[in-house]
DNA sequence: TTCTCCAAAGATAATGATTCTCTTTTAGAA
DNA sequence: TTCTAAAAGAGAATCATTATCTTTGGAGAA
């Protein structure tokens, strides 16, 4: 993604623009995999050896405050995060770790549908979203 | 859960019937709102004032290696555990931090048979369930 | 019922993940 | 260009989980 771009989303947040935010951004899309703030921290230490482990935290919190990038769930007790903010569902691999983003509006629909006729009693739905687990075949 | 059906149901896994696994297990049970370990040693402490965190750790990982418990995915950095380890939902409450289990066989059905049509690109799927999040209401 | 053995637990140190706090730097408004 | 407060740096502190060593006790054999 194009740094003006993203320089865009956070002026568009009323964020200052900064380096680090930048970088941080930059780094769950480019890893595109739901990073753990260590694997941030990897991936950005060659081009930004400075920017310190405190400061990852409180920029991923910043931009997830600002609905800039979103909380994946896992089970591992730590973490993970995501740069696609659209709805959709995840793939979680059972052996990689590997969590993707899978869209299916056709899918979405129907679950919609399905919940405008049926409610759950005491508890007002706000979002659902798919935790498809299984084996990714043929990637890393 | 009475206790001798917890005996049998760690007899049948192979393990060792011991105070500790039954305290705990028992705990996430009763508990009944997908604990983590403090949540549950919080829980046990007043009878069993000696059982450590380290324990605690130990044990859990045991009932779940063993499919007597599960773990949930949350986003929230740390682990939590899950008692009824038939096929099932969960609602998440952004208010509380409180996870219900959710059944719905026909909604079952109806994910399976859009899968059975739609297979997803490199990836077997194992297992489906829905991360329903919204609000608990007249619930603490 | 007793004995034995090793799996499990206790205790606590160690590690990893995240938050906090104080000082310095810097983005951007004026 | 200057100024200010938001943001970052540094690292300590806290929290969550794992590891390690010693002790205990569950359960099976005798």
């Amino acid at each position: 993604m194009p740094v003006n771009q993203i320089r865009q989303k956070l002026k568009q947040k009323g964020l200052r623009v900064t380096p680090q935010r930048i970088a941080i951004y930059e780094a769950v899309v480019k890893i595109n995999n739901h990073p753990t703030a260590e694997n941030i921290i990897d991936h950005i230490k060659t081009n930004h050896p400075n920017i310190s482990t405190g400061t990852v935290y409180k920029v991923l919190d910043s931009l997830v405050e600002n609905n800039l990038l979103k909380k994946v769930k896992t089970e591992k007790g730590l973490m993970r995060y995501d740069a696609d903010i659209s709805h959709h569902h995840h793939l979680y691999c059972t052996e990689t770790d590997r969590i993707e983003d899978y869209k299916d509006e056709h899918l979405d629909k129907l679950i919609s549908k399905y919940f405008e006729k049926k409610s759950i009693k005491d508890f007002r739905i706000q979002d659902i979203k798919l935790q498809i687990t299984g084996k990714l075949i043929n990637k890393t």
